[in-house]
DNA sequence: GAACTATGCGGAA
DNA sequence: TCCGCCTAGTTCA
């Protein structure tokens, strides 16, 4: 399931292939049809990304807003303009997706090579582009134009060249001006919007107010927006805390550390599709550790095993009906 | 083919 | 605190 990352790089996926557009609305699955019958025939006015929620806003004051939920997943097919901030993970995700490894976003091109990986200014290639976390990669659907419909589409978005399949999200909802600023209210600071210094402080205050354990804490959307069970429980370790320390106890340096290393996860995970926490490994470690699913973490799914500093048996543990993973020794 | 799993969350109890 | 939603892939019988 996606955590903030993933929705910021659907985002721009978004930004670079519909804004500027008119599209084509439908509900293939029926679940969307009228929401789908307002925004047919509309021009896509701009797209933001805030935590877990995505809002696309069509003119006439129509926004769209999309949250993933444990399921949810984006399917672009067609004609797609990449964005260069995430073209450059092309060649990477290309690979482990090709040996039907990877769960996070995945883009390949249509004999499923790397010669998407270039950097710099956006290029136009075919490609099909699956953007989920649940789902492993599809086989390349060659040029079938428009795509075919496959299992429960709840809404398809389609210019001329590119087609967006929403499935199972827990959120899709069209919403007017004032509803969006209102959802966008209720959520916490996300480190890729808004001023850096001021999401620090509402972080903060936000934080030691409250005598709830910091590990419930960085899953309320309303104290951070973004943060999901794996960069919980990899953030926690990375900090050596203690996932039940309420968070008015927690040093404000320490939570002043816990939001620079999500302001700095969170650009290097849209910018890859993968959530990336062992970034203190050797290259050849690093390498090693995310060529398997299950090596990719310091404590998340890792029940039972050793930890990787000081061999300590990680404990799983359920804390507000989600599984939490940590060290009981490095985070004493 | 059933059972299980998942990176989420809202509402009922 | 628990339940239900919702989808698709994997695991097990």
């Amino acid at each position: 399931m996606p955590e903030g990352h993933s929705v910021h790089r659907i985002a721009r996926q978004f930004d670079h292939n519909f804004v500027g557009k008119t599209v084509r609305a439908s509900s293939p699955q029926g679940r969307f049809a009228e929401g789908a019958a307002v925004l047919d025939g509309r021009e896509v006015v701009s797209v933001k990304a805030v935590g877990k929620q995505m809002f696309l806003e069509a003119d006439g004051d129509v926004w769209l807003r999309v949250h993933l939920g444990l399921y949810g997943a984006w399917d672009f097919a067609g004609e797609i303009l990449l964005d260069p901030t995430i073209a450059s993970a092309n060649g990477r995700m290309g690979q482990t997706n090709q040996r039907g490894t990877d769960p996070d976003a995945a883009i390949f091109d249509d004999a499923g090579e790397n010669s998407l990986a270039s950097i710099g200014a956006p290029r136009r290639a075919r490609v099909h582009v699956r953007m989920s976390e649940q789902t492993k990669g599809l086989e390349d659907d060659g040029s079938e134009w428009p795509p075919p419909v496959v299992g429960q589409v709840r809404l398809r978005l389609m210019t001329d060249v590119t087609a967006a399949d929403l499935r199972g999200p827990t959120a899709c909802v069209l919403q007017t001006p004032d509803e969006m600023l209102a959802t966008v209210a209720k959520l916490g600071p996300d480190p890729l919007v808004g001023d850096p210094a001021e999401n620090e402080e509402r972080f903060v205050s936000a934080v030691r107010r409250k005598g709830t354990s910091i590990a419930l804490l960085l899953m309320d959307q309303s104290v951070v927006a973004g943060i999901g069970n794996v960069y919980r429980a990899e953030m926690l370790y990375r900090a050596r805390l203690n996932p039940h320390t309420p968070g008015k106890a927690v040093p404000e340096e320490v939570v002043r550390e816990l939001w620079r290393d999500w302001a700095r996860l969170l650009p290097i995970g849209v910018e890859t599709g993968q959530m990336m926490t062992m970034d203190g490994l050797s290259p050849d470690a690093h390498r090693a550790a995310m060529a398997s699913r299950d090596d990719r973490h310091w404590v998340y799914h890792r029940a039972g095993l050793p930890c990787r500093v000081c061999g300590t048996q990680i404990v799983l543990e359920e804390v507000g009906a989600r599984n939490l993973y940590w060290c009981p020794k490095c985070q004493a």
